[in-house]
DNA sequence: TCCTTAAAGCAGCGATCAGTGCGTTAGGAC
DNA sequence: GTCCTAACGCACTGATCGCTGCTTTAAGGA
């Protein structure tokens, strides 16, 4: 008892547990409703016992917010062309071929229904992203823009269509969406 | 078996009972998080028995789409003043305050964990009545705008907001998203 | 290499859920 | 008022979930 430091140990084992808990997670919402989303039956999947998911996780909501989060995280590269339009257009796209997969709304729709903070776990890589593509555009002399409302303007949209309508985006879209966001000049 | 018609009871105990389901699971969900949102347990809350809701629902999936239904259905005046600006200003501010109760965000979080369609169920009657106010616009001559462009311009950002988001909307955010669909004419 | 101790596995326990067969109540047509 | 039957209530049964002591394994520092 030298001190209160609990030494963690994320390598190994741990993280393997952690991996296949993580994917057999998706497999099974890619498969069935999220209702029958089990501790027992991801650790069935997995290969693990279920008490190690009772243990590390504790519930279903808390799974899926650490799914969600990793799933989330660093999966699009924030594009730096040095033109905010061409940068935003790009990023845009890549963002809409993330939501047209169905495994992806799966999870994510899984992520909203356990808690309400479910949803934010899905989009704050997303913030972060747009927050470093708008602070180069200010730092080069460029528009200063506000994160929330390019987020109203680009995000709003496409996850509204992802989550609540079946309208499959259109080819140009995300053109269109930054050009109502930037107007013809910019 | 004189033909094959079934008589329905839509009146009388059958209606007491659907409505004191649909109570009892809103009030649950506003209460606790969804995942203990059992067939039992909302029952036990309407004063039924849980062998009705088997019957009548058989899953809480189909259950929270009947709630979702009948829960986001006649709910908002369409307004019509004969202006489509101030039509849409209005509405927007009616849907806006609606998404800010925190039970009817439960209610929506719910429905869209239950299922690919849950989230459509939650929209389906804004997109009428959408559709509604720009007939009536293009009737008398106005501008002729296509349902699903507003619907990403307007209800885009409030339900990304209030599913994504932590965001409260801002006072006079109605006026603004107008004010960006139609621009500064009308 | 050895040692400490996170972290995973094992066995087993209430509690509750999903589902079924059958009797009972009451809505609605006649 | 009478009758039919849709819809609800009751009693009951596996199956499984959530959880807890205890043991075993292996990660990571000395």
């Amino acid at each position: 008892m030298s001190s209160t430091t609990t030494t963690f140990r994320p390598g190994g084992r741990s993280a393997r547990v952690r991996a296949d808990v993580h994917r057999a997670a998706q497999e099974l919402l890619a498969e069935q409703p999220a209702e029958g989303l089990t501790l027992p039956a991801v650790a069935g999947r997995a290969g693990v016992h279920p008490t190690t998911l009772y243990r590390r996780w504790g519930s279903v909501a808390e799974l899926l917010n650490d799914v969600a989060t990793s799933r989330f995280s660093g999966d699009i590269v924030v594009p730096d062309t040095g033109s905010l339009r061409e940068d935003l257009e790009r990023w845009v796209t890549d963002v809409t071929t993330d939501l047209a997969d169905p495994d992806t709304l799966a999870l994510m729709r899984a992520a909203i229904g356990a808690g309400p903070d479910g949803g934010c776990t899905c989009v704050t890589d997303r913030h972060a992203q747009l927050a470093a593509m708008l602070g180069r555009e200010r730092a080069r002399g460029g528009v200063a823009l506000d994160v929330e409302r390019v987020a109203d303007a680009l995000l709003g949209p496409l996850y509204y269509r992802a989550i609540f309508t079946t309208t499959p985006p259109e080819p140009g879209w995300a053109h269109e969406l930054v050009h109502a966001l930037l107007g013809r000049t910019a």
